[in-house]
Formats: structure tokens, C-alpha cells, sequence
RNA sequence: GGAGAGAUGGCUGAGCGGUUGAAAGCACCGGUCUUGAAAACCGGCAAAGGGGCAACUCUUUCCUGGGUUCGAAUCCCAGUCUCUCCGCCA
């Protein structure tokens, strides 16, 4: 969320630069009703100050005036509440301002290549998609998850689920032991207030998994990520700055609804209402925030580095990012079935914007209050990463080579084929 | 599920109708002292919002929402959360 008094100081960059993402913003509204609640913060301010005068007073014949002053009070007070609600939600549902480096673009296409890395195989046959390959191995069972639980869910079994869980312990132990973050287990449902403060709310209410709960507790949501529960570790809080940066890791499963994806990657995991994901989380000075943009995401192409996967790497463009993101990296991993990149990692600075609706500051040099800027970022998705191993190191006959990194969490086995 | 206790500044913790934005301690910052550091001593130190170029100033805030009162951190009602004990279940 954007700082009312940082956009007042130059209205017109402000609308420029958010112009640059989505143009159906009322910025004559927005503005208007910026106005219109400082007048009445106005108004009240001074008849409180004629009240408290009144009653330090002790004076008995004020007491009646007093008590008029009361009620204009909570007229203007009412008024007041519903302009600033207004304002609210008006601003709640503008995205972060793009970052100056961030090129302008409308979709995917407009994205820029920042750099290659690592060997696409070459394969004397036709290599076969994952999901073929896992059924043939009968460690990929997706009819069976459709009829217990419906679609786009899968089974993964035997070898592959402990390929799986080989991943994420691999990840989990890199980020640890060699990227000084902490391993954090975490709730998987968030508040509506939790969901709000990295963006999810209200905005992206469709994509998100509601959990019925007795009323009065509050709503709420089954994580779409762990950057949700993590970053909101900081909500409500002011840090001290000599504790910065926090850097955070988990694997957590991840739900989303998918919802305007529909016929898009039906086939296979790629797009799943449940996927494992090892999610890295940075809360630091928010002028540090691009230096931990670029540390971040060499964390995570240092995954794909060790397990020998080709992959390349994005600059999403300003229409392609996310909502609370200033600046995005995405790391794409090469799937030889469909002969592209594949998203497997994303890495965003959201500078201030969580901040701000997590309401986590700190005090700077100068002894000023100041938001932090987060970060979030996959490291990495661990359903791609299981497609992207079975693809790329697939046989002929139909077998994976497991990456040598990973033996060691696999009993050394070096190779995944059926029994 | 039953019975109690509580929620105050970065933290601990007093206050229980009228300069209380709130004692005290810790932490933190500045200074004196010291070769340096520590200790000791002195001083400073809440946030949000409004007005002002600024120095500065005003308003709000003692879990949340109502109520009583000229006046509430303090009294009343409702709710949320936390802790302790008992029961139940992992």
C-alpha cells in the first residue's frame, strides 16, 4: 500500500508511475477524498480542543455547551470514518510502483532475457513429458487424486514422493547451512489481516482457499505461499534495526485456486491446486532492497546450478509482475517435453508496499521512523523442480537419473525406475 | 467443554474518575569521566494522524467496540486474545 502523504508530495508522479502498470484507478476521486478527510480531521481537531478546554475548565455553566460540542463531534467523526474507508479501500487495491529498471510491457512477451545458463540436453529419441514418464513409472497418479479429490491435484508415490521430499530437504539444508537463513515451521492457514498484508487482500480474494471456521475467530485462507505467513512474521511491529535482515526459509505445501487458468497446463503438475514449495523470505533496511533482490535470486539459481538443470533468467516486465512487486526476477527452468522455459522460481522486492500494510517499521541513522522493504522469493518450487528432473534426466527406457546431489538424501540411489 | 486471572510505551511493570502520554526499571541514543572500553554520573528517548517552508504545534491512542460522565487507562456492557487449573483428545 502506497503512503498517502509520499503520494500528496507529487501527485502527478504518482499517477504517471502507477499509469505505467494499471490505468483504472479514480486518481480525481482518490484525490478528492484525500481532501475531503483532512477538512474534517480539521473540523474535529478543533472541537475537541474546545472540549478538552471546557472540561480542564471545571467551569459547571460550560458543561451543557460542552455536551453539544459532543454530538457535532460524532457527526463529523461519522463522516470523517467513511471518507478514510473509502480512501482505504481505493488504495488498498493500487499495485506497487514499478521499479526504474523494470521495462514496460503488457504481457509475458514483453519480458527480457537477462541471461542463460547451463546445457539443454540433447536426447536420440523423443523425450517424453513428465507426466507420462511418472504414470508409466506409476509414481504419478493424478485419475486417483481426481476421484478422491478433484482436479488438478496429484498423487506422487514410491521413488518420486521421496524424490520429493529429497528436494525439499536438499533445499531446506543449501539455504540453512550456505545462505544464513532461518528454517521457519509455519502456520498454513493466514487471517484475513495476514492475507491483506502482503496483497492477497482484497484484491485476489477469487484465487484464494477460505477454511470455514466458527464465526467470531475471523476469516480464514489456506497460504498460496509461505512469503504470506513469513513475511507477516514482522506485522505490527518495529524492529530493531541492528536485527536486520531477517532472511526466512520454509517448505510448505501451497493451495490455490487457479481460478481465470482454466484449460491452461491441465495436463500434468505444472498447475496445481497443491504444490510443495521452498519459499525464501528477506525483511531488511528498504534501501537494501535491491542488493537482497540480486542475493536472493543467486540463491536460488544456485539450486538449479547443483542440480544441473539448464534454466534461464527473466526481468518481468511492468505488466506482467505482481501486485505488490516493485521489481521481479523470474528463474525459468527448461522442460524439454514442451522445448521452452518454464517458470520454477520467482523473485520480487516488494520495497515498502507489504511494509506498509503490515504496518513493520524501524528507526534509521537519523532516527526516523521508516517501513522495511521485504522480499520473497521461490528457491524453488518444488513440484516444477521434480518435473524439471524428471524431464531432463530422463532415459530412454523410461528411468530418471537422480541429480548426484540429491543421493545422499535418497539412500544413494541413483537411479529412479519401475520396479 | 467447565472454573479462574489478565491485556498499559521496544521490553518488564506501576497507576484504578481531573496537567497521567502515563511512575520506576531494563534496553537504546548523546554527554562527562577514561589511553580505549566497562563501570559510575548527567541528559534524552512512544506511535499514528492533522497544520506549518521550518523551528514548532495540535489531535488521537493504555486489547477492540459500545456506554456512563463536563471529564475515563481508571466505572459499566459486549467481544477478542493470552495465561493457570480441571475434563476430553492427539
Amino acid at each position: 500500500m502506497h503512503n498517502l502523504k509520499e503520494i500528496r508530495k507529487d501527485f502527478e508522479a504518482f499517477k504517471k508511475a502507477i499509469q505505467k502498470r494499471i490505468t483504472d484507478v479514480d486518481f480525481t476521486k482518490l484525490k478528492t477524498l484525500d481532501e475531503q478527510n483532512r477538512q474534517a480531521i480539521q473540523e474535529k481537531e478543533k472541537l475537541e480542543q474546545q472540549k478538552k478546554d471546557i472540561s480542564k475548565s471545571k467551569d459547571k455553566d460550560l458543561f451543557e455547551k460542552s455536551k453539544s460540542i459532543s454530538s457535532s463531534i460524532d457527526k463529523i467523526s461519522d463522516d470523517q470514518k467513511k471518507i478514510k474507508l473509502e480512501l482505504d479501500s481505493i488504495l488498498s487495491n493500487i499495485p506497487n510502483i514499478p521499479h526504474p529498471d523494470v521495462p514496460e510491457g503488457h504481457t509475458e512477451k514483453d519480458n527480457i532475457e537477462i541471461s542463460k545458463t547451463g546445457q539443454i540436453p540433447n536426447f536420440d529419441f523423443k523425450p517424453k513429458s513428465h507426466y507420462e514418464l511418472g504414470e508409466k513409472l506409476g509414481m504419478l497418479n493424478f485419475d486417483l487424486a481426481t476421484k478422491t479429490t478433484g482436479a488438478r491435484f496429484v498423487f506422487v508415490r514410491d521413488k518420486l514422493a521421496h524424490l520429493e521430499r529429497a528436494l525439499s530437504n536438499f533445499m531446506l539444508d543449501t539455504h540453512i547451512l550456505n545462505n544464513g537463513y532461518e528454517e521457519v515451521s509455519p502456520p498454513l492457514l493466514a487471517s484475513e489481516n495476514t492475507m491483506f498484508g502482503t496483497g492477497q487482500l482484497p484484491k485476489f480474494e477469487n484465487d484464494q482457499f477460505e477454511i470455514k471456521t466458527e464465526e467470531k475467530t475471523g476469516r480464514k485462507f489456506l497460504i498460496p505461499t509461505a512469503e504470506v505467513i513469513l513475511t507477516n512474521m514482522v506485522k505490527e511491529q518495529i524492529i530493531d534495526k541492528k536485527k536486520l535482515p531477517y532472511r526466512f526459509v520454509a517448505s510448505t505445501p501451497c493451495f490455490r485456486k487457479e481460478a481465470g487458468s482454466y484449460g491452461k497446463d491441465t495436463k500434468g503438475m505444472i498447475r496445481q491446486h497443491q504444490f510443495y514449495k521452498v519459499e525464501l523470505v528477506s525483511v531488511v533496511e528498504q534501501n537494501k532492497c535491491q542488493d537482497e533482490l540480486e542475493r536472493m535470486t543467486n540463491c536460488a539459481t544456485n539450486i538449479l546450478d547443483q542440480l544441473k538443470l539448464p534454466y534461464r533468467k527473466v526481468i518481468l516486465c511492468t505488466g506482467d509482475m505482481g501486485f505488490s512487486a516493485e521489481k521481479t526476477y523470474d528463474i525459468e527452468v527448461w522442460l524439454p517435453s514442451e522445448n521452452r522455459y518454464r517458470e520454477i522460481s520467482s523473485c520480487s522486492s516488494c520495497s515498502t508496499f507489504q511494509a506498509v500494510r503490515m504496518k513493520c517499521r524501524y528507526k534509521n541513522e537519523k532516527k526516523e521512523m521508516e517501513f522495511v522493504g521485504t522480499l520473497n522469493g521461490s528457491g524453488l518450487a518444488i513440484g516444477r523442480t521434480l518435473i524439471a528432473i524428471l524431464e531432463n534426466n530422463q532415459q530412454k527406457d523410461g528411468s530418471i537419473i537422480v541429480p548426484k546431489v540429491l543421493r545422499p538424501y535418497m539412500n544413494n540411489l541413483e537411479k529412479i525406475s519401475s520396479n
